[in-house]
DNA sequence: ATGCCGGGATTTTCCCGA
């Protein structure tokens, strides 16, 4: 089984170049995020066509997160527990929740489609709010695990932190003073490995950004982040036999700002199932 | 080469993104 994160921004704008990339690359699971758009505006007609089901979380035309798969989706929820949420001018609890979130079982792997929030600056509410989001995310994560040992589990998304500053290519961006590299970001995002939690993909793609701003040449100057990730549970580790980070997806026409991250999983799928015996 | 920001709506200007 093939799957990948996508932070699209933007489905309707870019629906056929995600369709085309998912059949050119035989991707039989795709975490979407910032897919901008209610389910009444999702462009589902062509993912149904190329043979991908869809659940798809959208409120507004921010954030918004999705899944496409070739298998089917089951047991969707479009929050965790105790998620926060959020309205500018606003603080306490009670503040309605954003379309950021979305877990679904596919295939016997529990997935989590995720868009982190992005902080906006140190001194911000949202940057509280990110922290916020992250601690209570580790802890519903951590109590599912609990609860269902055994089953190979996945958090897939765009976590807007770069851990490591090799992870951050933005010569703007100051390591300890801006959003995506300060330290209680960082800390947020080392925390998921103390529920056994860890980057699937790093070990077999040590380098490489998943994102580089429209702004000022940073594509090709190569001044990105790594920001996108799948942190997966021992039994999701046991199961990826490759990974890749899809850079070439960023070049070319009306690309998205962030570029696929897939990994292979030894997991047969219905259809390897359905194939003839050849003898 | 990959090229100087883009998407969406409250649309002709603003908000948001990281």
């Amino acid at each position: 089984m093939r799957i990948a994160t996508w932070n699209v921004n933007s489905i309707r704008a870019r629906v056929r170049r995600t369709v085309d990339w998912m059949v050119r690359e035989d991707i039989d699971v795709l975490a979407m995020q910032e897919i901008k758009c209610r389910p009444d505006q999702f462009p589902a007609d062509v993912f149904e066509e190329a043979g991908y089901e869809l659940a798809i979380h959208g409120l507004n035309q921010w954030n918004g997160v999705a899944f496409a798969s070739r298998l089917p989706i089951e047991d969707v929820v479009t929050a965790f527990t105790d998620m926060p949420g959020f309205l500018k001018g606003e603080e306490g609890p009670g503040l309605p929740l954003e379309a950021r979130a979305m877990g679904a079982t596919i295939n016997g792997v529990r997935l989590w489609s995720l868009y982190v929030p992005n902080g906006r600056s140190l001194e911000d509410p949202h940057y509280i709010y990110k922290l916020d989001w992250l601690a209570r995310l580790k802890t519903d994560a951590a109590a599912w695990l609990a609860a269902n040992p055994g089953v190979p589990f996945a958090l897939m998304g765009d976590f807007n932190v770069a851990p490591f500053d090799s992870d951050m290519g933005d010569p703007t961006v100051i390591p300890g003073l801006s959003t995506h590299v300060s330290q209680p970001e960082r800390d947020a995002l080392a925390a998921f490995g103390e529920i056994g939690l860890t980057d699937v993909v790093r070990p077999i793609v040590p380098e490489g950004f998943t994102y580089w701003d429209y702004k000022q040449l940073r594509f090709p100057r190569n001044e990105g982040m790594r920001i996108d990730f799948i942190l997966g549970s021992p039994d999701f580790a046991n199961l990826v036999t490759d990974a890749s980070i899809h850079r070439n997806e960023r070049k070319g026409e009306a690309p998205s700002d962030h570029v696929p991250v897939v990994v292979d999983l030894d997991l047969p799928t219905e259809d390897d199932d359905d194939r003839p015996m050849i003898f």
